[in-house]
RNA sequence: GGCGGUAUCGUCUAGGGGACUAGGACGGAGCCCUCUCAAGGCUCAAACACGGGUUCGAAUCCCGUUACCGCUACCA
């Protein structure tokens, strides 16, 4: 009864010309969550057949995108320009076949050509000149070594293909020029190496961005010349910037790694990727990349380009930062800390029950790891600086605030015990006592020890920082308040 | 220009002919909670691009129009 299908293979194939773009990471994404949930296998290719703007860089930049990610592929990675012998052997075969032709047309050639179509207002479309070449004009030229490229002989008819999300595609073949499979320099165009490799990779199903479904055609033909079926095709939309526009650099940060230095944890941004082009159906938002695997569908995929709204990743950055444990934050939010200078890893180690209790305190109202970072800073000891506004506001009056502030150290210096219930009602007690609203001596206080208006719950703070390091900070902010009292 | 694709709140989306007074989320406004800020709870504003069909009935199907996007290289 089982039906015996043959494992998917899917790949992601990107041109290392630059970083891991999160378009491409959505992509990639797709394909990992399509071949987990089958039990089929994830590819990754390479593509560096332009070699003017390959970099080996960038290309680590791709792996350690994915990494990130987590994202992970199952054989060697492929390098397309690995491929040369076979991408000739197939533009061979394909002339040999006759399903392709030479074109000694030079560049410059087929730029006036192009220019005289258009000042007639025509769109262009190579007329097969070359093709039309006697044989022995053929032979004598190949001989003479006057250089050439091949041309693919696309033949009448129509070429469709069942999309995976747009449904049925049709292109008339009349609007599809020959066009080049091989360089002068035996070099192969995109169209033949993709076909050539996704033939040699046995991939199963292609999906990518819809800016190749124009492609499709040409490489169904070439699949079909070359004697093999094509695989299936699934289009998924694009991704543009807040102006609609294909995202860029003008719209900021387009590389995932941008999102890693801000602070992003990788969870929330392949969830929110996901989100985008793709819904698991109903009102399901947050989910973890297993729940995506269980969830995926092809399906769920949408036809319209999304538009990356980081306000929404931040937004659901915060929701992952809250359900994480400090264990599984501490190796993300730690590099940052030592980065700033805040602490030295000796320091967190020596103090790691603390350090994770810290954490605890600071996720719940943090959207990045970043901002984490910056309200870790008055945990630990070292000067801060106190935000002019938090000053402006709760500290006014400069002597009143130093009274008082003295008056909360003797508080807290009489308080039973040092934990969060005798605090609490100590400072109450002397709230009580002085006929204010508690409010009235829990934030100026909060100004003295973290230098800003807003942190964790004050009896936290002083739990977190202790009674050494709130006294320090009590002592240096009746420092400042007598320096600034003029 | 030619060819192809797409069209639900500002944004991400749910929706498969009657369950739609079109749901959720981000963002916005407000309220509650409260030592601040988050988080959380509640409330409000906000969309089926337009025009024709098909049908007893259309956000859902078909056709046009419009707009947007992509491709149109010896780039990938």
């Amino acid at each position: 009864m089982a039906t015996p299908v043959t494992p998917p293979r899917v790949r992601f194939a990107p041109s290392p010309t630059g970083y891991l773009h999160v378009g491409g990471a959505r992509t990639a994404l797709f394909n990992w969550l399509y071949a987990r949930q089958t039990g089929g296998t994830f590819l990754l290719r390479i593509e560096d057949t332009d070699k003017a703007r390959s970099t080996d860089e960038s290309e680590r930049a791709i792996f350690e995108g994915l990494e990130w990610l987590g994202l992970n592929w199952d054989e060697k990675v492929v390098h397309q320009a690995l491929g040369l012998p076979r991408h000739q052997r197939d533009a061979n075969f394909l002339l040999e076949t006759g399903a392709a032709y030479r074109c000694f047309c030079t560049a410059a050639e087929l730029d006036a050509l192009r220019q005289e179509a258009a000042a007639r207002k025509d769109s262009f479309k190579y007329d097969r000149r070359c093709d039309l070449l006697p044989r022995a004009e053929i032979a004598h030229r190949v001989q003479s070594g006057m250089p050439f490229v091949v041309r693919f002989r696309v033949p009448e008819g129509e070429t469709e293909w069942d999309d995976a999300v747009h449904g049925r595609i049709a292109f008339p073949n009349k609007d599809i020029e020959d066009f080049v499979i091989l360089r002068s320099d035996r070099t192969p165009i995109y169209n033949l190496a993709v076909v050539s490799d996704d033939i040699d990779m046995r991939i199963t199903l292609v999906m990518r961005g819809d800016d190749h479904i124009s492609n499709t055609p040409k490489q169904i033909l070439l699949y079909r010349a070359l004697g093999t079926e094509p695989p299936h095709f699934a289009h998924v939309p694009m991704i543009h910037g807040m102006d609609g526009k294909k995202l860029s650099k003008r719209h900021g940060a387009t590389a995932v790694a941008d999102y890693q230095k801000e602070g992003i944890l990788p969870s929330a941004m392949v969830n929110f990727l996901a989100l985008m082009g793709w819904s698991p159906g109903g009102d399901r938002e947050l989910m973890t990349l297993e729940e995506m695997i269980a969830l995926f569908s092809l399906e769920g995929l949408q036809k319209k380009a999304a538009i990356f709204d980081t306000r929404k990743l931040e937004w659901m950055n915060g929701q992952h930062l809250s359900r994480i444990s400090a264990m599984e934050l501490e190796p993300r939010l730690t590099p940052a800390l030592l980065e700033e200078g805040i602490a030295t890893a000796e320091m967190l180690e020596s103090r790691r029950e603390w350090y994770l209790e810290l954490i605890d305190l600071l996720k719940v109202r943090a959207r990045t790891v970043l901002d984490m970072v910056r309200q870790a800073a008055p945990f630990f000891a070292g000067e801060i600086t106190y935000d002019s506004d938090a000053v402006e506001k709760q500290w006014k009056d400069r002597a009143a605030t130093a009274e008082l502030l003295h008056a909360v150290q003797e508080s807290l210096a009489a308080a039973a015990a040092w934990t969060p219930e005798s605090l609490e009602q100590a400072l109450r007690d002397l709230a009580t006592t002085r006929g204010v609203a508690a409010g009235k001596i829990f934030q100026p206080l909060r100004v003295a020890l973290t230098g800003l208006t807003v942190s964790p719950g004050i009896f936290e703070v002083l739990i977190a920082m202790g009674p050494e390091l709130t006294n320090q900070r009590l002592r240096d902010a009746y420092e400042f308040l007598k320096a600034s009292a003029v």
